[in-house]
Parts: C-alpha cells; sequence; structure tokens
DNA sequence: CTGGATCCTGCCCGATACTG
DNA sequence: CAGTATCGGGCAGGATCCAG
C-alpha cells in the first residue's frame, strides 16, 4: 500500500489510492446499478482477469467502499454508503469521456449496467419535469432496459414490460443521445429501430437524455 | 494503447483509458490552478519519475487534453479546453477523498497546487454570497498562498500580500475545515496561528470554506 | 456451476543515471 | 532545465486449477 502512495495530503491523491486503480472505478460504476454476484462482475467486466476481479473486490471492501452481503443463500456484492458517494465522481467522468468517445469499434461491446449509468448520466431533470411521465423500453445491444422517467427521477430497470415507446439500438445510440443525429433521422436511417408504439416518442426521449458533444 | 483498452464502447471507460494512468489526473489537477512549466510539474508531485512524468505529458498532448505553449521563450504546459472540462472530476474526486484523509502522516506533505484545488473543492458559493469580501492570506506549509473571495466567486494566487486575516496551518487544518475543530479551538490549540488580523476571521474563513467528514 | 486461488509471462512503474 | 536511457521489481493479463 505504501508503494503505490502518491505521498501527498491531499483529497485526489487519497481518492486515486482507494479508487485509482485499473478497473476499480468501473467495478462501482455496476454497483451503482444495483448488487451484484461476483459471476455478474465478471460477465459485465469481460476483460478482467479472475484474479484482478477478486484483488480489487478485497480492496474496495478494506477501503470500507464495498461489503459482501448474502442474499438468500449466495453472497453479493454492494456498495457501503461510502461508496455510493463516489456516483457524482462516475458521472462526472462519464459525461467527460462520453465526449471522446468516437465511432463505436468492432470488438467493443455495451453491457446492461454501463448503458443504465450512461442513461442516468445524460437524464435532464429539468427538462423531464416538464414532460409527461413516459416509460421506454429499450434494447440496447445485447441489454433489455425498462427506463421510466416521471418527473424529474428516472428509473432504468433490466428486462421488458409494458411501455409507451419500445426502440432497439446499437452503439450508434450516441449519436441520437450527442445531437448529431435528429431523432426522426435516426429512425429513418435505421440506427433506431421502433418495436412499438409511435416513433414520435424519440424526439422526447433524444429531449430527456442528452449530452453535449 | 489496446492493451490498456477496456473494450467497452461506455464514456466511463473511454475517460479512464484516457486518464486513468498513474499520475494523469494529479498532473490535470495542479494544471487547473495555471499553465506549470515541466520542472513546476516535476517539483507539484514530489515522487513522481521523470519518465513517467515525460510519458504521461505525451499522452495527454495526444488525446488533447494538453498542450504545450511558449511563454516568453520557456516552454509551458497548459489544458486545453477539453482538459479543463475535467474541473468536474477532480473536485468530485477531491470531496470524496477529503472524507478518507484520516490524519496527516510525516512524509506526506502538501504542495501549493493541491491545497488551491482543495479551497477550491471546500469553496461555498452559496455561503459567501452573504458575507462580506474577504482576502485571506494563507501560509500553509510551505505555500503562501492569497485567497480573495468576493460575493459568490473564488481567486487563489500564490504570493503574499495585502490580507484581512493573515495566518498560517500545517496539514491539521483539514480538521477545521471538516468542521471537526471550531475555528477558536484551532487557534488555541495552535493548529492555527494567526499572523495578522483578527482571530475572528478565521470563523468566517470557516464557514466559506467547508467540507464534510 | 459459482467463486475464487495459483501459476507464469510480460509490461508498466519506479529509481537513478545520464544528456542536449 | 527538460527531458531520455536503462534496469529491476511488481502489478496486470491470461490460462488453468481447486473448493463449496
Amino acid at each position: 500500500m505504501a508503494a503505490r502512495d502518491y505521498g501527498q495530503y491531499c483529497g485526489v491523491t487519497r481518492a486515486l489510492e482507494l479508487v485509482g486503480e485499473r478497473w476499480a472505478l468501473l467495478i462501482v460504476r455496476d454497483l451503482l446499478v444495483g448488487p451484484r454476484r461476483y459471476g455478474e462482475l465478471a460477465a459485465g467486466l469481460p476483460r478482467i482477469p479472475s484474479n484482478i476481479l477478486a484483488a480489487r473486490l478485497k480492496e474496495l471492501q478494506d477501503a470500507g467502499i464495498i461489503r459482501r452481503a448474502p442474499r438468500s443463500r449466495v453472497i453479493v456484492y454492494e456498495l457501503t454508503p461510502y461508496g455510493r458517494e463516489l456516483e457524482p465522481v462516475v458521472l462526472a467522468l462519464g459525461a467527460w469521456g462520453f465526449k471522446a468517445m468516437g465511432d463505436p469499434r468492432e470488438e467493443q461491446i455495451i453491457t446492461p449496467d454501463s448503458m443504465t449509468m450512461a442513461l442516468r448520466t445524460a437524464f435532464r431533470p429539468h427538462v423531464a419535469l416538464h414532460l409527461p411521465a413516459t416509460v421506454y423500453g429499450a434494447r440496447l445491444g445485447p441489454a433489455d432496459l425498462l427506463v421510466r422517467v416521471d418527473g424529474p427521477t428516472l428509473d432504468v430497470t433490466r428486462g421488458d414490460g409494458p411501455a409507451d415507446l419500445a426502440f432497439a439500438a446499437g452503439p450508434d445510440i450516441h449519436r441520437l443521445i450527442s445531437g448529431e443525429l435528429a431523432p426522426d433521422r435516426a429512425i429513418a436511417t435505421g440506427v433506431v429501430e421502433v418495436l412499438r408504439g409511435p416513433g414520435a416518442l424519440l424526439e422526447r426521449f433524444a429531449s430527456t437524455f442528452h449530452l453535449a458533444a
């Protein structure tokens, strides 16, 4: 621990000593969506070596950021209250990195949890406040997400269900969120495929979820 | 670059690919205070090996986060507009890490730039708004900082100058900012030494700069 | 099958010496 | 002053193996 110490009495260095290691903040990102089992975390971080995942989980536990909790006979990892306070950090990183994402490459995948956090990052409560409550069913790559917007609150859950608008999209949905692609153009070009409901609702979606590029 | 790629199409992973390496965000932290020469950066990051500093500067440049700029015959490094947008990330990390700082250890140092960013993190504009404009001269370890608070704006510069209250303190000032130590107790116990001006002004300072622990 | 632990290989970091 | 060169060590990466 002393070896990777930055030697400064400063909040930023302290934070980086705790969550600055490779993969650490991505584990936190996924746990911000909800408690996860070891295997679920591994599935959401396809390239992480199992020993690294195990090591990070142990370090994050020692730092009081996550804890192991028994859930009906199986162990899940969940954030402690202090770990949950990392949400502004993850959201700020996500918003900043969004602008540098560029076009998706072939080997880049989308995971349900990363998409969930991306939607939280792009959510504009002050805009949603003036729009009717809406439920979107979004099939994003392998992830089926149910996105409930009600006034200034957002709730994203996995799985299918009744929705005002159901649509499917790939990584190119990035261009819709950034405003580079207008909603009607997104449908016309096939970037977004409307599965159920009026396609015009995609406009509401795009104004609710937006990040400048 | 592909080796340290996370393989996900996600804003958080993209951000960590760009600034997730060791030392990278600390370089950004110092450059958020102002442009710095190579030697100034090295002085503010005492433990960084010179080859690592050189490598990070090159990577951050390639990523469009910093640029080399000639300033009257010498080269300085400065943030690009995109690099400056990392300020929310650094502030969020600083605020989160502040709570985990604990007591200062012997080998931990304080640098002027890290203290400047810490003050920016702890600054409460909505509180300062209702207080008279005040200039503090703060000698924090080796750093002489001139802290100007005027309404909701904060300006921190290096060096000495006329101040309403001048004081000296060590790392234990952390306990004043967190509220663990009341201003009058801080003076009584010698944590803060008043150099000039009315010690009562330290109360204003403590309410202007505060981070919960 | 889940949740790890244990190898080995290689690369990045750290420390220091050296140069334009 | 602003970096480059070099070398040792320690994490990361990947595959495999083990326990409940």
